[in-house]
DNA sequence: AAACTGACTAATA
DNA sequence: CTATTAGCCAGTT
């Protein structure tokens, strides 16, 4: 048994599909194992070009335990980006380790290397 | 209802 | 390379 009781701030899905957020969630999910995104990027492949912060938000929204793979965006830097949260931060790391992903001495990802090219060519 | 708060980014110095 | 700034905008107080 488990989770008996949803806390008051659950994100509400239903009633309201058009809330912005979901069209970032539907572009998280397709990004594939190993590879990565930028905020800015989510925020255009959704058709919603500078809003790289709501991408944020949106994301920090989730509940634990989504279907949406929070861990592969990234910043346009190719860092991950600090947040209130201190353990979000290492958990982040650690999942993108553990799909293959490789971090340099400064704690970059190699975008050329890593990030996630929808399309694949052009 | 006005202010505050952020998992951002590109440009500039 | 670091620091600052302006643009962005919805959810929470």
């Amino acid at each position: 048994m488990n989770e008996p009781v949803p806390t008051s701030s659950e994100p509400r899905a239903q009633t309201r599909s058009t809330s912005g957020w979901e069209r970032f969630y539907a572009v998280v999910r397709h990004i594939p194992r190993g590879r990565v995104a930028s905020y800015g990027q989510i925020a255009r492949e959704a058709r919603v070009p500078r809003q790289a912060r709501q991408v944020g938000y949106a994301l920090a929204a989730l509940a634990p335990g989504t279907d949406v793979p929070w861990q592969r965006v990234v910043n346009a830097r190719g860092r991950l980006s600090p947040r209130r949260d201190a353990e979000r931060y290492s958990l982040q790391r650690q999942l993108l380790l553990a799909e293959g992903v490789t971090f340099d001495a400064s704690g970059r990802i190699d975008l050329d290397r890593f990030g996630w090219r929808p399309r694949q060519h052009r």
